[in-house]
DNA sequence: ATCGCACCTGGAGCGCACTCCAGGTCAACG
DNA sequence: CGTTGACCTGGAGTGCGCTCCAGGTGCGAT
């Protein structure tokens, strides 16, 4: 097997046919082949390519960049270099991202903590035992 | 200290003026206090709600969400089991966030590694040992 | 007195990333 | 031969979360 229909490949990468077709509108997806009726047939190379950008995406990459990405890539050897650049900047980010998510976790587990505390002082004289009995 | 005019508000907090106006439209921020001139005054205890808005904001919250956990923080004491239950599904959302991340940073990594090998074997014939040398 | 400045209001506008729509084509099925 | 269904196009519309704007006010410094 090595082609897809549209809706395949939506199926497939969980991006929507409105955004495939969106994304080769823009340029992120460099021609995707047709068949005889004028319909978009995607390849292997194309569902790579697609989870790669589904990766960048999640990760938070703003579709500029990703743009700049797919230039880069469709311009051959000599551009390694800067892709390279890019993703580790990219990559950076990700870091940060992590690491300021987890920052945030903690406030979160602190105020969770205040929350629990606040509702095992007020059990003392209200229900006698009703639910949340053993662990 | 314990009052904060607009703009000392917005370089604590992060938030633009723009944004604190906007946000105590919206209900998130609950009838700030004014002086004689009808400015904004804001509190302690203010400042201390929004780093929690920031907080949840950062990790991802919708406004519709944290908009819903306001009106219970406003609620009094009989909301505390609605406010854990709704920050403890949060907290479940940030985890999954952060381990998509990891995921995701795993294919950047490779891809990296990609083009790391891809450098280094364009390498022989070309540069005599210019950059790079050690580590 | 008047200037500049930080702030006020209601409402319009914006950037991003899609998402939806109307109207049309083609292939296959009954 | 008619209908269904997946797909096509260009372009308009949407939702979110701000951000900007015009026009105005009050206060301290010059």
């Amino acid at each position: 097997m090595s082609s897809y229909s549209p809706g395949e490949t939506a199926e497939k990468t969980g991006f929507s046919i409105d955004t495939l077709r969106y994304y080769e509108k823009i340029g992120l997806l460099s021609e995707v082949a047709r068949n005889a009726a004028g319909r978009r047939v995607f390849s292997d190379d194309d569902l790579k390519w697609l989870s790669m950008l589904r990766c960048l995406r999640e990760t938070g990459m703003p579709i500029a960049e990703m743009l700049r990405y797919s230039e880069l890539a469709r311009g051959g050897g000599e551009t390694v270099e800067e892709r390279l650049a890019l993703l580790q900047a990219h990559d950076e980010r990700v870091e940060e991202q992590i690491r300021r998510l987890r920052t945030q976790q903690k406030q979160i587990h602190w105020k969770i903590g205040l929350y629990r505390d606040s509702l095992s002082e007020e059990t003392p004289a209200s229900v006698p035992a009703a639910a949340s009995a053993s662990a």
